[in-house]
DNA sequence: GGTTTACTTGAACGATCGTTCAAGCGATAA
DNA sequence: TTATCGCTTGAACGATCGTTCAAGTAAACC
């Protein structure tokens, strides 16, 4: 075993995040991970079971960090500054605004089943996650009590994906900010009524 | 001139709309258009040439759609019928759910720099697009005086790339039509005070 | 009628794609 | 020592990629 395994998968956790998963080809992922076809093909049996482990890692990373906030002082702060560390990083790793779950599922018929299930599965891991950390806010007192929180938490999720796009392609930090407030504002805001 | 130039035009562009610029391979366009290799590179130079023209395409339709939510009586329920009839629509044009240009702007990298370029600008277009609604919106008297018009503008587009990303993995439209009256409540509520 | 021009055809090109495989290496178990 | 196993190497495979090009067609212009 020449080669460590965790250090492996974030190497190829850079590339995927940076390029995507079809535009990575094969030989890109050689040069990244310093390793042979063969090794690469003995270990991971293709390019998608590389991908399918990425993924797995990315989403454990991202479900530990919404951990995080959920057991903050005040999960709505931190909160607030998840969006803002995830937003407005350095230009140098501006790729990394973009979300790499989001980013997969732009490109999810051309992945294969079996990561294109780790994906899905990803996506619903973050979904308890953002609900987690509603529910941490209503508990204390940052939020109305009557704050839906299975809705609230596809919201707040929807706005993650709507705003990673947002700032990958803006400039103005400022800007970006401002989104980010405007998301709490609403957060606390109304909610639309049931239909029955 | 043996093909029809809109009807090519219009037929790249639900390739390009399903697939994406990537993964449609010039033997699907050429399938898709009924056209041999040769007859589509005379015209439109090249794959890429090809795209750049469907992208202009879609973004003049776009931009008309929003126009027409302007210069409707109402113009806040007209952009609510737009996001509906965007967000909802019946199965098998599922694609449709995803804006083309957003899911141009997730592989902006691997598609060249004539239709990188069409596809910023295009955006800019809508933007423009969603501005114009707001400000018809506040004449009108539907949304508040102070509503900050340039903020207020990015925000509802970002609004709108998020929601189709929402959309496309959502099956139930009564979730997908709960995210859009948020919106709705999210547009005429507070905003965030100016920085000085 | 002759020339030009825009468009069409389809075989074929070189490059790149994901993947395979025979061969070798080094640690572990018998 | 020998056998086995997981991992490594790198040349090579067939498929597919975007694109080219010689040749042909039909309408437009002089």
């Amino acid at each position: 075993m020449k080669y460590d395994h965790d250090e492996i998968i974030e190497k190829a956790t850079t590339l995927f995040w940076q390029r995507g998963f079809q535009a990575a080809g094969m030989r890109d992922i050689q040069q990244a991970l310093d390793m042979r076809p063969g090794s690469i093909y003995a270990r991971f049996q293709s390019k998608e079971g590389l991908f399918k482990l990425v993924v797995e890692h990315y989403a454990d990373n991202s479900a530990k960090r919404l951990k995080q906030v959920t057991e903050a002082r005040s999960p709505l702060d931190a909160l607030y500054h998840f969006f803002e560390t995830a937003l407005t990083g350095p230009d140098e790793q501006r790729y990394m605004r973009q979300c790499l779950l989001v980013k997969s599922i732009a490109e999810l018929e051309l992945i294969g089943d079996i990561a294109k299930k780790a994906v899905l599965e990803s996506m619903q891991t973050l979904k308890a996650g953002f609900r987690n950390i509603i529910e941490a806010c209503i508990e204390k007192g940052e939020l109305p009590e009557h704050t839906p929180t299975s809705t609230a938490a596809e919201w707040l999720q929807n706005q993650f994906v709507g705003l990673r796009a947002f700032a990958l392609l803006q400039d103005d930090n400022q800007t970006t900010i401002k989104m980010i407030d405007k998301v709490i504002i609403d957060l606390k805001g109304q909610w639309p009524q049931q239909t029955h």
